[in-house]
DNA sequence: CATGAATGAGTCTTCATTCAT
DNA sequence: AATGAATGAAGACTCATTCAT
């Protein structure tokens, strides 16, 4: 009567698949990645793919899920906290912290190629939401507690400090050396640059 | 005898099919882009597209090409100015300026897919430098005129600046409203605070 | 856990490719047979043909491959015989008979346009050496015998009677009448004068 | 009024266009070789090709008329001569000699791979029909006089001379060593061999 | 459930031939 | 007559997905 043979080892098969998956839309992008090259990386034969995704499509918005629960999840675990500025500064830093995983560029990149399609663009502001929804809150406490500056909109800022993440992300694969350890606290610099209310005309 | 083909004639239709493939690419990615469409697009014939460029990716090369010779051109105008400060805004300026041709964004993400080719590497490599190349002696003359920030090397904050444009750019396909004329001030505003040498810690 | 393919099956139709794909490279010709085809007679998708050979020259290689294993078992089938000059005359009349089947000349014919392919030339070469591997040493024994000519080395010897039979099998597609069974005793006559030691000057 | 710009440029060309195909027909074979290929060979832009030629098929076509009417020329020259057995033997020389034209052999081999065409299959027949018919007389005048041997009707034994020069043509791009002057005189022998009417059984 | 053989739609690219100049 | 740009039909090969075992 069992249902499925076990349920752990399917969590465990399912998980290695997308584990695969990410390694190789990062390292060879969508189009370029085919479900032979992740079942193989997965270990498992090309039939088992499809039992746990129905097209290879549905892998990637896996990924996209998987990382919206963490930014969610991330959030969630800041809660009681009573400094907002900090808590946008630390999420900077976690981000940064995140694109040390090499694959994290490369994924971001494939992902970039298919924005195209409702179901991916659906997922990713999901994702974009998520984020805003987590810095909006601290971005206005910011600003009523006169800690960032107020003659920008808390919506526009929090865009802004995502503008400054995404350029970061995007240096981490270009060709001039750049790096995200070494580059961090200029990345953090750059942000408090940009929230800060002190500014000389 | 007739020296055939008017030397006008096969510019404009070389330019006519680069234009058409930005276009395609920028929509649909490169993988994603078919060859037919690229021809559909530029008025002509599936083997007329392979008198003009060896492959498909021999397009995008020279997409590629022409945005470096467009900037290496923009950089040389500005030779005589003595405002190295605002060369660098100006040039800031005129980055977001020819974002507002929608499928800049779009190119950008489809090369992206691409970087693990040697030949694309190349070409952004040529392109990075090229920048690179054009805002160095521009921070570096700010930085001796006490304009700009001296205690991070010139080679760095280029970089940074770049991290900036790169971000706004990413930006611009994103699902949140963000558009390139409505956030040039910002962009500014935010390479100017980057720059500044006036900041309190 | 089924160990799925039966190699029974698997094997079937890899030599059913096989059968196919020489009965067209015997009529076509290589470049003017189509994998299309191939499939076509062998009763495949298009697909199918790559899950068993990588490219369409492959096949052809198959089939040489084959043809040279073929040509191995039967002089090791001779191993124990003592008349070596009736070895020689038998294995012209066994190439002879295998001339029968009417794709024979053809397919030699489509090898022929092929020459300049190394892979191809490789085959070829291995498909020599084994004939000349099969009958140097049966001319060299017989010639030890004195019972064929001793004025000529063995190789060349070889060589000769492998002229006769190539002139014999191109002549089997020619426009003229000439054909296999009734020109086989003439055959095994010419060599036999070939390798005759009495021949008055 | 200049019919055509003038007679002996358009032969000279012509000439030119039918030797580099030549040419190029034997390195490649005919499916492999482009008319642009025969076109920069020949020195001539590829809509010339097209002038003096209707298709790729019909400088072939020219190439093997022109082949046989130098037989014919040559089996023509030889009128007066009353030892029929030596001029079947010179007409092998002559053939092999030929054959020193490292071209003739790919030649040959490209043409077989377009048998299955109705013109070059006529082409071919007459070529045939032109050795044959040199070569039948002069066998018949040499049975006649007793020269070789009589109990082959004299049609076989031409076929079978033929079968020798190919199975020889062969072997000259086979993969051992086998050149043209050295194996000259063993061609002539084996024709005399096969002629010979005294033979003991 | 797991497997991998089978499928065929889809794509880039080649090349003989045409035709305007 | 000579040129070479333009054309589009044709063909090898890839790969996501299905399905029998």
């Amino acid at each position: 009567m069992a249902r499925t043979v076990d349920p752990a080892r399917y969590q465990a098969r399912r998980e290695a698949i997308i584990d695969a998956a990410l390694t190789r839309f990062a390292a060879d992008g969508f189009d370029r990645t085919t479900t032979a090259s992740i079942c193989k990386a997965a270990g498992i034969g090309s039939g088992t793919f499809f039992h746990y995704f129905p097209t290879k499509l549905s892998v990637l918005l896996a990924i996209l899920d998987y990382g919206t629960k963490e930014t969610s999840a991330w959030f969630s675990a800041q809660q009681g906290r009573t400094d907002p500025d900090e808590v946008i500064i630390d999420y900077v830093r976690h981000a940064a912290d995140e694109a040390t995983d090499p694959r994290v560029a490369g994924f971001i990149r494939a992902v970039g190629s298919l924005m195209a399609d409702p179901d991916v663009a659906a997922a990713l502001a999901r994702d974009e939401v998520t984020v805003h929804g987590g810095l909006l809150p601290r971005v206005e406490a910011a600003q009523a507690a006169g800690r960032i500056r107020s003659e920008v909109p808390a919506g526009r800022l929090c865009a802004w400090v995502m503008v400054v993440l995404d350029g970061f992300l995007d240096r981490l694969i270009g060709e001039l050396p750049f790096s995200a350890p070494a580059e961090r606290d200029m990345l953090v610099d750059t942000v408090r640059r940009i929230l800060s209310p002190s500014w000389p005309p």
